[in-house]
DNA sequence: TCTCATGATTCTTT
DNA sequence: AAAGAATCATGAGA
């Protein structure tokens, strides 16, 4: 059933000729998002045609075999009749028996069908292949949030919400751009200081004038200079526990073959075949989870001692103790 | 066209 | 399941 959903979603098993292609350019142009390429669109497409013909072709041939297969048992059984009693329920037995057989090969042929289309999915209309970079705008306010945060860069679930409103991307999108952002600046915390101090700067501006606002009345007590230069918080994995730094055993990334049980003699190999020619990505075919943007969400911990020493704390004292910048 | 930056994906670790 | 780490693929400037 949910084969079927999806065959029919793709465009792949709807009606034949003309409805189809249109379903297909329907389909992928849902997948696509903005369909602003057409070039690999009509590709795509064209992929995606052969397979549905494919399909088609071979699920003709599964009834037309069926159905013979069907008759063939019957005239035996009427000749049996002959010279023993069948009872039609008999019959009828044997006649669910060879649907039963049928339509589970139809559910292979299916799911191979299925298979191919995600392959090609992920070939054509995989996301880094279109990949922009952000607006200004947006990397501007996620950086403001990521250094305003800095000692504990993990946005909540909420928060991520909001930055994707305010920059106009997805969450997932926040999310990755807080995992990259959190290894690159881990990885290389000078390169990133200078773009650390601006946006400190400019978050304890907008916090002084936010304290200022709320405060009005005590003037007095002038607030020490918000950050004195180092603006990165949080410590690294430094020494101690070698971190990141040792043990990465080197083993050839070995594909666990899961393979998906699709043994349907050739009409899958076909497929497979077609794939295999269009998009070459045949490995991909034992691996069957594919595509599935998990949304990164919730804190742990950016490093384990997580000393709240607030980025731009008005407290003044040894809160940033270890400024070696190289400067 | 070379190189670096960067968004996305995949695999590993916790 | 989420975060980290490695890697891929493209964008963009030199």
């Amino acid at each position: 059933m949910r084969l079927d959903n999806m065959l029919l979603a793709e465009g792949v098993s709807g009606p034949e000729k003309g409805g189809g292609s249109a379903a297909a350019a329907a389909a992928a142009a849902a997948a696509g998002g903005a369909g602003d390429n057409s070039i690999e669109h009509s590709d795509y497409r064209a992929k995606l045609t052969q397979i549905r013909q494919i399909y088609h072709t071979e699920l003709e041939k599964y009834e037309q075999a069926c159905n013979e297969f069907t008759t063939h048992v019957m005239n035996l059984l009427r000749e049996q009749s002959r010279t023993r009693p069948i009872s039609p329920k008999e019959i009828e037995r044997m006649v669910g028996i060879i649907h039963r057989k049928f339509s589970s090969i139809q559910m292979q042929l299916k799911q191979s069908t299925c298979e191919a289309v995600m392959i090609l999915r992920s070939r054509f209309l995989d996301a880094r292949r279109k990949r922009r970079n952000f607006s200004k705008q947006a990397t501007e306010i996620l950086n403001e949030y990521f250094y305003s945060h800095l000692s504990n860069p993990y946005p909540s679930e909420e928060a991520k919400e909001e930055l994707a409103k305010k920059c106009s991307i997805t969450v997932s999108q926040v999310s990755n751009w807080f995992g990259n952002k959190r290894i690159r600046y881990k990885k290389n915390i000078g390169k990133f200081q200078e773009e650390a101090n601006l946006y400190a700067a400019k978050t304890a501006v907008t916090a002084a004038h936010a304290a200022a606002a709320a405060v009005q009345n005590s003037q007095t007590n002038s607030p020490t200079t918000p950050n004195s230069g180092s603006a990165g918080s949080f410590s690294l994995p430094h020494s101690g526990d070698m971190g990141f730094l040792g043990m990465q055993s080197l083993n050839g990334h070995s594909y666990q073959g899961a393979q998906v049980g699709a043994n349907v003699q050739s009409q899958v190999d076909t497929l497979r075949h077609v794939i295999s020619q269009t998009a070459g990505y045949s490995d991909a075919l034992r691996g069957n989870t594919m595509y599935s943007p998990h949304g990164l969400s919730a804190n742990g911990g950016w490093q384990d001692a997580t000393t709240p020493s607030s980025v731009i704390s008005l407290t003044e004292g040894p809160g940033s103790v270890h400024s070696d910048t190289s400067n």
